[in-house]
DNA sequence: CCAGTAATGTTATAAACATAACACGGCATG
DNA sequence: CATGCCGTGTTATGTTTATAACATTACTGG
């Protein structure tokens, strides 16, 4: 057993290192066989997974699932990548921008360009994920408890932080926007960190399909002219008729 | 060029859902052969990778260098999974912990079983990602700018979260560890996080590979008998002498 | 409308990969 | 010291993937 046992330790500790391995580079790597990587990863299937003749970590849910089209359309992902680039546009190179959490806005992480210098302060875990990668962004997370449904973290030092910031632009989401119900969103600890980001901002806009319009959700956080721009698919529609 | 665009287009965004999309699929879901798909991805190394048929995000360094033992060697990785297998045995269920950055730590995390609840505070980018695949976890990230070096975020609000909460044990890393001249880490901003960590935990693990006892970092954070115990690849040596 | 070029598809062939079947050696247990 | 199991390697076979070459279609500028 402890060959063995030596083996899958070696395997797990190679990819710790790296987040793929090739099989004939594992087989070489501990001088067995091919066929006996092989077993071992399938007799494994919580440490190891595997992509084609690739070893990597367990745990992608994400690869069992075949690519749904509806699913897609579902979530209206074009919508939100075409509101998104229009996005894009408001967003100024050497600013500081908060960026919200929610499916939308990591489109809009996706598509800033890599030479783009930026300080962003988010407060989602994937939208972080992402900026990690981009060499010229400065981020700035706001930490707290990880609340899994949003992906985000919330506690009271993340709108604490906020206040000692100077903001440029906000970047906000929603999945409710109605004219006399005002802007909402499914969880409630985003609310004090939207409130608290929109407050510090000099520029507000809310990205987000045309499907939340006219939706309300139970977290309310702004109303619609408090934005100085709806921004969707079709494009942006100025407001801030307020100032 | 519409078409085309367009099919990069697609592409990104399916990549956005799922982390991976089958070269087959993807022609499937965009009504073109493989052929096209490929060289779609041939031409857009910027955006996409490949791991054999299968089409990944780009922006994997890690995929081309090939996997040196020496490397491994070098970055004592089998010393620290061994150093964070021992310190797994004061890692008590249901408790609050904290867990410094740095790699040894993210063995410790990796070890975790599935089915441990824990509430863990941590302020590493690696760390945190680790954390969230796991169920029974509760997360607590500190916040603050962030420091591509240690892959760690570092503000005063860190320290200022640290002093709510209640912590039991604390797993400490280091790159320096002296008799006379105490414990050392590189990096000055993890000081006041890890001082305040200690601060507030009851039980205070080091946790390191050998060859950083009787080295000196820059950082000095801690003198050795503030330590409950050092937990090296060797087993843990008992401390706190003090007390 | 035509030539020329870019984009896409098709096919052929080689390489890589997956899987099952069987062979060999060690090493426990009776 | 045989028996049988376990771990491992080898081989054979079919499938998938990779690449290049060529055929077809679509598009462009004149």
């Amino acid at each position: 057993m402890t060959a063995k046992d030596r083996r899958i330790m070696a395997l797990s500790l190679a990819l710790a290192e790296r987040r793929v391995i090739h099989l004939k580079e594992a087989a070489a790597l501990m001088l067995v066989s091919e066929m006996t990587v092989r077993r071992d990863v399938a007799e494994n299937p919580d440490l190891f997974g595997t992509l084609g003749a690739h070893i990597i970590p367990a745990g992608r849910p994400d690869l069992e699932a075949p690519y749904a089209i509806d699913r897609a359309a579902e979530s209206h992902s074009v919508a939100k990548r075409q509101a998104s680039i229009y996005a894009l546009r408001y967003l100024q190179p050497d600013e500081t921008v908060f960026i919200d959490c929610g499916s939308t806005l990591t489109h809009l992480v996706d598509l800033i360009p890599a030479d783009t210098r930026l300080t962003v302060v988010c407060y989602a875990f994937n939208t972080a994920d992402r900026l990690i990668a981009k060499p010229n962004i400065t981020l700035i997370l706001l930490g707290g408890v990880y609340h899994p449904t949003s992906a985000s973290f919330a506690g009271a030092s993340g709108a604490d932080t906020l206040s000692a910031l100077g903001i440029n632009a906000a970047f906000l989401s929603a999945s409710g926007v109605d004219q006399q119900r005002g802007v909402s969103c499914e969880q409630f600890h985003e609310v004090p960190i939207k409130r608290k980001a929109m407050q510090m901002a000099q520029r507000r806009y809310l990205v987000c399909d045309q499907s939340k319009i006219g939706r309300v959700r139970p977290a309310h956080f702004a109303d619609i002219d408090d934005f100085d721009a709806i921004i969707t698919e079709t494009g942006e529609m100025p407001l801030n008729t307020k100032a």
